[in-house]
DNA sequence: AAGGTGTGGTAGC
DNA sequence: ATCGCTACCACACCTT
């Protein structure tokens, strides 16, 4: 489906509450209950009139300035003819057409995409009963589908370069800084990690089933911070944002939403729902305070398990102190503890499981605690909305409203498969979980080690040329592998945000992307190094062939190596058996650094192998540390005798000693798994076991299409090797050195 | 059948 | 002016 016609779809679906899209970043609380009066003006309109008829079906039209007939009028005229009214431009709803009088220069270049029409159009259309060529009616001449040309969008880049210049130095440093969903979201993995050393500590408790969990979390946290010190504001709508028309307000507090304001609403808007709105400022010091505050106060009460939900927010499982306490009074006091500390308030709610304890801490906001149970759960939820359900978000609830589900009792009405057919198998699973107060997660089960790494920057992204485009990635880049550190990338996943076709050249939100396609990218990383990486991304980055000055954002993500996980799963894999050992036809080509090169080295010299001096293997494996060192960087040099396997099999050895195969093992996982288990086996490598694993990975590296799977399997020895004795870590780099040099002369 | 890739949804304030 | 991030899950579709 066309993407236009896709919103223009989903529009229909969401129906007249044409400004849900703040919806979906609606949180803490039942936002039913506070409906913005537009909507319930459309709504009315709607109602009153019947939709007298479908002119302007599929037409979801903004109004603009003042016009003649007023707003209200063409509203009614609109929405009674089977129209929609759009409150903004931008956003993830899309306008149709705009109605306009005049326009200013300024929005004749923002609107240029759109159908501009007078509001006589609209009249017009309404009296002779049929939807007319907008053409005849065009406010601005110049309108769909010309574009801004290349030098006026030229200029207003430049012009826009000058106040956000995303090529700075500092630009991304100085973003992120202030960027609030960053904040959350490195706190958040800080916090993961945090609970996750913790609970290494905690004693591993038996786990009888029901559990006590309890969900933590402030009240409209942000907000809270900044009235810390202004208490005289509390009792008025406040919200936290930069402040300006179109900056996004991170938290507004209950007074705020008593108007229809939303989080994740722009101010502008929020202003127009409550003129009286107070905007205050963000604080990320103090939020990491009180962070710490609570989550030190949580460890301090020594509970089973800890998982980080957010800066502000946590599941607790205190089964173990609740065969002493009461839940409710404790989580009362801990309630005080924090208000005493940080001076502000939380809520908990204390149920069995996940899903009833973050449903409880809904109904416990503000400041309470409130603690629900199998059996009065049901009762508690019959009327809250689907949207509050954790993991429900605005598309899906859309869907379930087309099912007539709205509140959480209704579901009842559909069955199992419905909802899986409607909304997939997961969604529909959770749903019917949540439908009986069951939660198939488990607290202690969650906060597993890290899959992935990623950074995302799509706004004030404004570039002119190719050259442009690669520095900014370079920056982007340089970033990302900042967070790296010792973690071990597998594969890079670039998601590139190009500007809608049908969307203004200038966005609607300052410096925003506007509405974008996005098209993502994998490739494997393993083995590349931070130039490497550079030149792979820019190089995905020209793939996507975009306009340089319609490029609005760009993300970055490392998918990490498990390194944890054995599976069962086979691919299929060339078994060593069948292998040839010849140079590769086919020659891997890969892009590395040229940090990397070493002079020229050929494959073949690692398959010829030059004269070697004889060394017994049961020397070898007695040789002190150093010397073994010695000989695996020169192996070359060496032989090493390995006896007969008879003899090796004889019992001799106290030890028993297995011999390392690789043979028969068929998956990239197996194969790590055998390299785990050869690490644990030994505190130095046997020489013989050195020996299968440099034939492997040449094998691996010589056949077609494994090289990748070679570097893959090498730099995972490395990785784990970290935690090993010298020789394991030598051993690694002896081996990455190897597959490095075999790499070069294909450059 | 199992794995890879691309896309899309959700959560936090 | 403005700071629209990020990790993770699930799925459809494709290849082998």
């Amino acid at each position: 489906m066309h993407p236009a016609a896709k919103r223009l779809h989903d529009h229909e679906v969401s129906g007249d509450e044409t400004n849900i899209e703040y919806g979906a970043s609606e949180f803490g609380g039942f936002g039913q209950y506070f409906r913005n009066k537009q909507i319930k003006l459309d709504t009315q309109l709607r109602e009153a009139n019947q939709c007298r008829s479908q002119i302007f079906k599929d037409c979801h039209i903004y109004l603009n300035g003042r016009t003649e007939p007023s707003h209200t009028i063409l509203k009614g005229l609109i929405v009674s003819n089977g129209g929609s009214i759009c409150a903004f431009l931008g956003g993830k709803t899309y306008a149709t057409h705009i109605v306009a009088e005049h326009l200013t220069k300024r929005k004749n270049n923002q609107f240029a995409n759109y159908k501009v029409v007078k509001p006589a159009w609209v009249v017009n259309c309404v009296n002779q009963g049929k939807l007319l060529d907008w053409t005849n009616y065009r406010a601005i001449e110049s309108s769909l589908p010309t574009l801004d040309p290349k030098e006026t969008q030229e200029q207003i880049i430049l012009e826009e370069r000058e106040k956000v210049n995303c090529l700075a130095p500092d630009y991304i440093s100085s973003y992120y800084a202030r960027s609030r969903l960053h904040f959350l979201s490195t706190k958040k993995a800080e916090l993961r990690s945090k609970c996750q050393q913790l609970a290494g500590q905690l004693p591993v408790a038996e786990r009888p089933s029901p559990r006590t969990i309890l969900h933590i979390d402030f009240d409209s946290f942000f907000v809270a911070v900044a009235l810390k010190d202004k208490p005289d504001l509390k009792d008025q709508p406040i919200c936290v944002s930069w402040g300006g028309p179109s900056s996004d307000i991170a938290s507004c507090n209950y007074k705020a939403r008593e108007f229809g304001v939303q989080n994740g609403m722009w101010v502008s808007r929020a202003l127009q729902l409550c003129p009286k709105l107070v905007c205050l400022s963000y604080n990320f010091d103090e939020y990491t305070r009180c962070s710490d505050v609570l989550y030190q106060e949580i460890v301090d009460l020594r509970p089973d398990y800890v998982t980080a939900v957010s800066v502000d927010e946590a599941l607790v499982d205190v089964t173990s102190l609740c065969s002493k306490t009461d839940a409710s009074q404790l989580a009362q006091e801990l309630r005080s503890r924090i208000k005493a500390k940080t001076g502000i308030e939380a809520s908990v709610g204390v149920a069995p499981n996940i899903f009833l304890a973050k449903m409880a801490l809904r109904l416990a906001k503000p400041a309470g605690v409130v603690c629900l149970t199998q059996s009065s759960a049901p009762q508690r939820l019959a009327n809250c909305s689907v949207r509050d359900l954790p993991g429900i978000g605005y598309h899906i609830a859309a869907k379930l409203a087309d099912l007539g589900v709205t509140n959480y009792s209704h579901l009842k009405r559909v069955t199992e498969n419905t909802l899986k057919n409607q909304l997939g198998n997961a969604v529909g699973t959770k749903l019917v979980d949540y439908l009986n107060c069951q939660d198939s997660d488990d607290i202690s089960l969650m906060d597993q080690v890290q899959k992935s790494v990623g950074v995302e920057l799509c706004w004030g992204v404004r570039l002119l040329n190719d050259n442009e485009v690669a520095q900014f990635t370079s920056n982007l880049t340089e970033e990302l592998w900042s967070r790296v550190q010792s973690l071990y990338p597998e594969t890079l996943t670039i998601k590139f945000y190009r500007r809608a076709a049908d969307a203004p050249f200038v966005t609607p939100k300052y410096m925003g992307c506007g509405r974008c396609d996005v098209t993502s990218k994998t490739r494997r990383v393993v083995g590349l190094d931070l130039e490497g990486l550079k030149t792979l991304v820019i190089q995905c980055v020209q793939s996507f062939a975009c306009p340089p000055m319609d490029m609005r954002g760009l993300g970055l993500q490392l998918r990490l190596m498990d390194t944890t996980t054995p599976t069962h799963h086979a691919i299929k894999f060339p078994q060593l058996e069948t292998a040839s050992r010849s140079t590769s036809p086919n020659k891997p080509k890969i892009q590395l650094p040229p940090s990397r090169r070493r002079g020229p080295t050929t494959l073949s010299q690692f398959v010829n192998q030059p004269d070697k001096v004889e060394v017994d293997m049961e020397v070898f494996d007695n040789l002190p540390s150093q010397i073994k060192r010695e000989i695996m960087a020169h192996e070359d040099e060496f032989l090493v005798k390995v006896p007969s396997s008879r003899s090796r099999s004889e019992p001799a050895a106290v030890t028993t000693y297995e011999p390392v195969s690789f043979r028969g093992v068929t998956s990239e996982a197996g194969l790590r798994q055998v390299l785990r288990d050869w690490m644990r086996s030994a505190e130095s490598p046997h020489y013989e076991d050195v020996c299968e694993f440099r034939d492997f990975v040449d094998y691996l590296f010589d056949s077609d299409w494994n090289w990748t799977k070679a570097i893959s399997l090498v730099n995972y020895l490395n990785h784990c090797s970290l935690n090993l004795s010298q020789d394991w870590q030598y051993l690694a780099k002896v081996m990455q050195e190897r597959v490095a040099q075999k790499i070069l002369p294909i450059n």
